[in-house]
DNA sequence: ACCACCATGTAAACGGTTACATGATTAC
DNA sequence: GTAATCATGTAACCGTTTACATGGTGGT
């Protein structure tokens, strides 16, 4: 979004929104859902910047919202993509440069590995390796599905080949990295690093 | 950083900072320039966030600042670690969790493709393989330096690995991504999705 | 002429994360 | 009892990005 018409810019969880929207009409609730199930390994949107991403985007008349009411649950509200929303969605994503950009705090900690207990670098890893082994079968899981559509399949197998190699090179590579680390330790001992 | 101890938190670039100089004694310009050069792929940081990093460092006594006149150029402020800054930055790096995100517009673009017209696709992903490709050749080069310590070794292997795996998914998948785009046009024309 | 490199900083804008606030239902 | 799911929203906080401000040197 970024101004009022469709500059070259970021993605923002505005455009996202809409994007989801195309699937269907949802509620804030199911549209975090999504993010969860579709983007999260390359999108991250909580519920604070969510429903007010939506609220912005119905007073710009990019959706409309329909109130339903429910027993027992606050009131859900439901929004719909409008033409005027496609046609910005489209917009958005013809002037959005693709970017890919990688925040990574456990590179980082790779990086100053030797100034670390060896142990707590062994550790790092083997909780990183946790995280990715199941996420991995999870995105072969969903690429089983029928009910993708192009784009999605690829980037989901995107994710799942990325993934594969960075499982295959930290677990190859594990070791080697502790070995060279501890060696260090005994030629230049550091008094600061003890645990 | 965060508050005054080092609770867990996301790394800053402070702690990036603190880090680099373990090194050697650099200006704001060179630690700039040390991020490029081995951060980049999975951190960045502009002078904008680099100066104020070091003033606050330098407030807190986690580094000395020592100006160096010279001639027909603005002075030079060197910073160098204090014992108090290597033991923050320790602390800091073991209450570091391990977070590792992406954040791809890239992605984001190729999961609606098929709102696009497929030659902008195609002109994406060339741009993508086109921004790669240089940067594992770069990968390549920095990992026959022998002058790495064993996590600079890791952390560019893991780049190298993962870069070039992405690589090779984009390469296979773009003929197959376009071709079914082109096919969903023909079945769902979309006014809108025109060019 | 123009661009890249060297060199440092400030200030506003922007957007995302986190915490707060509320509350019923269902399953373990 | 405790956690997860459903359901919506606000407000403060935080850090990054971007633009602004300045200016000489050296190469093409």
């Amino acid at each position: 979004m970024a101004g009022t018409a469709g500059e070259a810019s970021g993605m923002d969880v505005k455009t996202l929104c809409l994007g989801v929207l195309t699937e269907g009409d949802k509620t804030g609730y199911e549209i975090k859902g999504r993010f969860e199930e579709a983007f999260s390994h390359f999108f991250g949107a909580g519920f604070g910047s969510i429903y007010p991403a939506l609220a912005e985007l119905s007073r710009l008349g990019l959706v409309t919202c329909r109130s339903v009411e429910q027993d027992k649950r606050p009131d859900k509200k439901v929004y719909r993509l409008t033409d005027a929303g496609r046609r910005r969605l489209l917009d958005a994503l013809l002037a959005t440069p693709p970017r890919h950009k990688v925040r990574s705090e456990f590179l980082v900690l790779m990086y100053f590995a030797h100034l670390l207990p060896p142990a707590h670098v062994a550790a790092i890893i083997d909780r990183m390796v946790a995280q990715w082994a199941p996420l991995v079968a999870e995105l072969d899981r969903c690429m089983d599905g029928t009910d993708m559509n192009p784009g999605m399949r690829f980037a989901a197998g995107y994710g799942r080949a990325v993934l594969g190699a960075a499982l295959t090179y930290v677990r190859q590579h594990k070791a080697e990295l502790i070995e060279a680390i501890d060696e260090r330790r005994e030629l230049e001992p550091n008094a600061l690093a003890g645990e």
